[in-house]
DNA sequence: GTTGAGCGTT
């Protein structure tokens, strides 16, 4: 009953959702449900996370239980200086589920909404955020800005004189963070349920531990080279009957 | 290490 997380929310049905937007990266659920506790009983506070980077994404979502509480919060922290910078609260729009959603508070399933609000939807949500497997780097940010001019600027040149052919294939690297600190508390990192708060509150290190393993990084050339050393040292009858008639190259 | 309109769950 009290512990949630295997399926979602815990519990939607009477509480009010608040749209926390313009929070710093850094701020987290821990750092929200106490200024938002105040004003009023927080149900849960869910900050929804980039799967690719793991990040947050610079909002977050506060579920009050009340709605003349919520209403104050959001008259009160909106427009507050959290972690230096101003946050902006306000009720949520849409539902967990893309459901219909009134003052915060999720009026009623779609089940019993029928086919009513289908016609109306003038407003496709582009979600760049990962389409299926062609995610880019577009993402929300970091793309459009200077990062793109310099980097255009460098790909001037740079980048056309690509020397000879390009292995196409530069995400393929699934470097996995090397799981060296495991003791993390925090299970979900995310949802707050003001149930599960470490004592030790210390400074969370942002350092990820960028482990890049070099020998998987090494260029496509190198391993090709060793590859092909090793398929000549493999043969060195001098003909390869694997090579024969199939060669790497077909003009 | 970076960014800044928006709407959500391991």
């Amino acid at each position: 009953m009290s512990h949630f997380g295997r399926s979602g929310p815990p519990d939607i049905a009477d509480t009010y959702s608040l749209l926390i937007l313009n929070i710093s990266f850094r701020t987290s659920a821990d750092d929200l449900f106490p200024l938002f506790d105040k004003y009023g009983k927080v149900v849960d506070v869910f900050i929804p996370r980039d799967r690719r980077t793991g990040e947050s994404r610079g909002f977050a979502f506060v579920r009050y239980k009340y709605a003349d509480e919520a209403q104050k919060a959001v008259d009160k922290l909106d427009g507050r200086v959290v972690d230096g910078r101003e946050i902006g609260v306000q009720f949520a729009k849409y539902g967990p589920n893309a459901e219909r959603i009134d003052k915060g508070k999720i009026a009623e399933p779609v089940s019993k909404m029928r086919r009513r609000s289908r016609s109306r939807s003038p407003r496709p949500r582009y979600r760049d955020e990962y389409r299926d497997r062609d995610y880019r780097r577009r993402s929300r940010s970091r793309s459009s800005g200077r990062y793109d001019r310099d980097k255009y600027r460098d790909g001037g040149r740079s980048y056309r004189h690509r020397s000879r052919s390009y292995s196409p294939s530069p995400d393929r690297r699934r470097d996995r963070r090397a799981p060296k600190h495991d003791d993390e508390d925090r299970s979900r990192s995310g949802s707050y349920t003001s149930s599960s708060r470490s004592p030790q509150k210390a400074k969370y290190e942002r350092s990820r531990s960028p482990n890049q393993r070099p020998s998987t990084l090494e260029s496509p050339d190198v391993r090709n080279g060793e590859r092909d050393s090793q398929l000549q040292r493999d043969a060195p009858s001098g003909r390869p009957a694997n090579s024969a008639g199939a060669s790497p190259r077909s003009p």
